[in-house]
DNA sequence: GCCAACGTTGGC
DNA sequence: GCCAACGTTGGC
């Protein structure tokens, strides 16, 4: 079975691409979101994951990839979400915007567009590859 | 168990 | 700074 695709958010004042780059790997905590946190549950070591910037930046700036599956998050004192740790792979050549993303007919099913508000949610093989496409590679 | 009120996220 | 979308809380 070949392995799953995600998308995770950060603002980058609060933790950005370039944070997770000098960290070299960092746990995944502070999802608050009972469908997020499914898909953290669901995430399996090595899978792949784009960085996306919320707030300011709004692009996907990297590649990420799941360096420990889903533990209850140290964050949370009532024990009922888990946390991941996320190791980097690469900045992408250049950064997708979500304007970019909204204009790509590819991606109107994405779940990043389709609901706003989620901020760990899965990209199908398609979605993937159409938004390193747009990267550049 | 329903639903109104409220809080949070995140784009604009 | 505003507000739409959506989740959560709490009164009944």
């Amino acid at each position: 079975m070949s392995a799953s695709r995600w998308l995770v958010k950060s603002e980058p004042k609060t933790y950005s691409f370039d944070d997770l780059v000098r960290d070299g790997r960092t746990v995944w905590d502070g999802v608050r979101n009972n469908a997020a946190a499914l898909h953290l549950k669901a995430m399996k070591l090595g899978d792949d994951v784009l960085f996306y910037h919320s707030n300011e930046g709004l692009a996907v700036v990297g590649i990420a990839k799941v360096a420990r599956e889903a533990f209850l998050d140290p964050s949370d004192p009532a024990g009922r979400f888990v946390a991941v740790e996320l190791a980097p792979v690469r900045a992408l050549k250049t950064p997708v915007t979500l304007a970019e993303m909204k204009a790509t007919p590819a991606l109107a099913e994405m779940a990043l567009l389709r609901q706003g508000r989620l901020s760990v949610s899965p990209v199908s093989e398609t979605e993937w590859k159409t938004i390193l496409n747009l990267a550049g590679g």
